[in-house]
DNA sequence: GATGAATGAGGCTTCATTCAT
DNA sequence: GATGAATGAAGCCTCATTCAT
């Protein structure tokens, strides 16, 4: 879980919570569409109308603008998975609404869900973004989890490789923000009930 | 296409092509692993050995070593999906051989796979990365004409969203390149029976 | 010849060891004209007839350079002391020599100690500068040591405030470096003679 | 001497006298214990509970804090000096006298005088701070003027490098700055006896 | 084929300062 | 008297690239 009170940061990184928020979503819409190294301090300032010395009076670094995107992302992601694994649904609902949240969330968060995509992994090895790894663990292990007790309920396929599986449709699920754009044709649900009826049933046609 | 021939280089780069095949798999590797743009020169030049600036002997330039490997990747993998395409199969079977080969392409080229899927977005508004571009509309034609094919057959079920469909199975097969390890547990064609089964007749189980 | 040993360190920063020596010695003196804070990169690199970035071929950073200064300077200083404590003098004899010697090194490392009479206090506060705080300590006890014995032995007054004198002492000697210019009109051995005489003797005249 | 009244400055700064005193305090402080250059406004700021910006009301500049700084404790130092210079001492008494009133001055502004030490000698060469050096040129005379005399009026050793003695004896007293606790074990009179009689009267053991 | 040294552009960050409120 | 937000210059450092040897 990221940081918490931080007592005595030279900045004190506070300024109007609106502004911040503002700011932080213009980085990251520059930092999911030209990827976290590429962005420079200087693009961000001039998305935001400003300089880039600006950009320090609300935030540490630019890295420190990252960090808060991303943990705010998680934040909220595990919040709604939280809520969903502890309603006692059975595995197919479980991973019903564990998918749907998740596109939900592409939806909310399409920015952040970007950047975690494409930097996550690399982001895991530095020390302070460790709660990206362990946020990971956790993903897993519900994800597996799911899979495992359908399989032990006799509601997935008893041949399923459930790590394989479990890898296909994590990926499949969150690359979807590399082409999904809120408000087109599409709703998240709509995509959700798509997705799940070709996981689920399978794309081919069968005569039965 | 990619480019051809160098033609009007300064450097005439010539070179032992081995040593320069070497180089690119190194060069690959830490892209891969680090990103295009993290990776700095002599990141590359200290992992084969010899002093950034040395590089500049066989490359005439970063970007140039990038050029080689993604299109080195794009000539080999339209070669194999080339020749599916036309053998004159019919649309499960090309499906079935399209994702299989893709699979077999990642074991081959890895590093590869993996550039392409994090930097193909955005070096595509480069004109000289044109061909990426070009690449990803002939891919999505061979994919979408052989799902649209088998609707029609009526081998895929009638109410898919070819469109929503195309871009889940696509994103779910590259996307394994960033945990497939050559070598591993599973082979390439093993994956490749896995994911199709899984699509093809989805996870669910059927009492019939 | 390149790398040796280090294995994976960002910067070798090896290079041809006269060139670093002349650029230390080119940085070392701006560091004393200037202070450390207000030497700027660039003023160094000019002063060096390059630019600023190419510095860093040569080294990692501004306060590596100026690391490099300071405990090459207390290397030399505490060789020299050694042999001096190490020497079995009587405590005038010794005190004379520290004088000496102190007198000497200020001729050969002025720079280096200028830099050091004015940048020690607040560097001290930092981890990676705790040698030099060592070192003070090794200086404080060496010097005290001298006095007390001194003393001890009838060969000091024995009114003395040992500590009082020992950093008017140690004061005295290195504020030199703040006026002392090298092939001036008193050689260092010269300088330590009349300091000594006064510090030994007084300044008044007693008629006897 | 420093400079007068305020005439042509923008923002007329008025404020309090006793807030401006207390905030020149807070800086002294500061400045004395960072350094000027490595001093901050927000350092500053911070210590006197206000924003960086704030300061502006008081103050012209950074700078001019500074300078209020220096100006205010030379005035003051000069007041006491002209005072023992013009009472018509004999050169022994003199000496015993400036010697004292410069440890009072250590005493009493302890953070000015530690500033003087470190900054003044590279302040000089700008001509906003003239001053300083005239100052200095002052102070020479005197001291070197007492030494003379009392070398010629058979007080002083005749063998004197009376340049030298000067030098020593100056750095000796002001150092001093860099180690005096006020309030602490010894008052500034003890220590201008105790160094007075080192000086005077040399640390050998003289049987007589 | 490779090294060593340098260039020059550009990146992140700091900071004194300003100014409307 | 003070705050909050911003400016703009400057600082340290990185890095792709060049080139004489």
């Amino acid at each position: 879980m990221p940081k918490s009170s931080d007592s005595d940061h030279k900045k004190t990184t506070v300024s109007a919570p609106e502004r911040r928020e503002e700011l932080l979503a213009i980085a990251a819409q520059v930092f999911a569409a030209q990827g976290y190294n590429a962005t420079t301090v200087r693009k961000i300032a001039d998305a935001a109308g400003m300089l880039a010395g600006s950009l320090y009076y609300h935030f540490d670094s630019k890295e420190s603008m990252l960090d808060e995107i991303l943990s705010g992302f998680l934040d909220e992601l595990w919040a709604r998975y939280d809520a969903v694994l502890g309603a006692g649904l059975g595995p197919r609902e479980t991973l019903e609404a564990l998918v749907t949240e998740s596109f939900r969330e592409i939806d909310r968060h399409l920015d952040a869900v970007a950047i975690y995509q494409k930097e996550s992994k690399h982001l895991g090895t530095q020390p302070h973004f460790a709660y990206l790894v362990e946020s990971q663990q956790k993903f897993e292990k519900a994800w597996l989890g799911t899979l495992e007790r359908g399989v032990a309920a006799k509601v997935f396929r008893p041949d399923l490789d459930v790590r394989l599986t479990y890898r296909f449709v994590r990926d499949t699920v969150w690359v979807a923000a590399s082409w999904y754009r809120p408000g087109g044709r599409h709703s998240p649900e709509e995509i959700a009930r798509q997705y799940l009826s070709m996981v689920l049933e399978g794309i081919a046609l069968h005569d039965s």
